[in-house]
DNA sequence: GTGGTTTTCTTAACGTGTTCAATTTTCGCG
DNA sequence: CGCGAAAATTGAACACGTTAAGAAAACCAC
């Protein structure tokens, strides 16, 4: 373990040169854009992770809805009532493994997403003008290089 | 390198390259690693960015922590008497300004924070190790362009 | 200085998600 | 079959987010 000269092995980094903290900025000055859309839609963020990740893959089971849209699983399971009492998704259980829950978006869910997607697709232009399209792919490339870092060693 | 995005201005971008969701995945994969630390001493993400961001600096009102930690200012205001109850946190009254209460750490407080630092710091270290320093750094960078752009536009 | 506005913080109330433990159902395997 | 493991759900306690409302202090024009 080779010791860093600004950091002895004791004293912990300025907060905005953190990890955590850092990308918890990012992220909150990102969705501050956002969640005026989403609120006035009636839906919370977490909920819209979940439709957006159940529109990617047309169906999917808990667990991998828990996992692409990083919410647990008995939060999963809670949210999937709450979308389905509005109508957006629907479940059934996996014939092939009935531990399974499968989850999919209905058609009402779908014809959301698609009638929201442009307002979101707006906001995110203004935020690739602002911040430039090349700036935001390289810090999703470094995203991605920090995820297969940390998630092959588990 | 960068992968050709294919979006006319309706569709949404595949998920895992739109920054909420990214930046989210991110950040969740770096805190697995922090969590077990974090409850076995008993604070929440939210309390030890509070914590975190008043070892920074000395003594801040509410409105500085809240900015600081990302918290919004009634989860502060809760927090606050929490950590108080905990004695790692005091308050008075901006002797300049009586609207603000200057929040600080005690003793306490500030001996908790030492004590979990190289705890902190040994997982962050790994982090570095399984990440490379210099590709943190880059996201880092590329995070701090982010706020710049986004920030200054309001 | 007075009155009106703005800032800063606090409180309340509600909803929602998190967390952990416990349970149920099903699967896989010896 | 019977056992242990996996997937999902549920319950309970808690913390935080969110909105709205309110109190206290500062500011500012007049």
């Amino acid at each position: 373990m080779t010791r860093k000269a600004a950091r002895n092995g004791f004293e912990l980094s300025e907060t905005r040169r953190t990890l955590p903290i850092a990308l918890l900025r990012a992220r909150e000055t990102v969705m501050e854009r956002f969640r005026p859309m989403l609120s006035a839609h009636g839906v919370t963020e977490q909920q819209w992770r979940v439709l957006r990740v159940l529109q990617e893959a047309d169906e999917l089971d808990a667990t991998d809805v828990s996992e692409a849209a990083c919410i647990l699983a008995p939060s999963i399971s809670r949210m999937t009532r709450t979308l389905e009492a509005k109508g957006l998704v629907e479940t059934r259980k996996d014939p092939a493994d009935g531990r399974r829950s499968l989850i999919r978006l209905t058609k009402a869910g779908d014809s959301f997403l698609r009638q929201v997607a442009p307002e979101s697709a707006a906001i995110y232009e203004e935020i690739e003008t602002l911040v430039g399209r090349d700036r935001i792919e390289a810090l999703l490339d470094e995203v991605d290089a920090l995820l297969n870092a940390l998630e092959r060693d588990g």
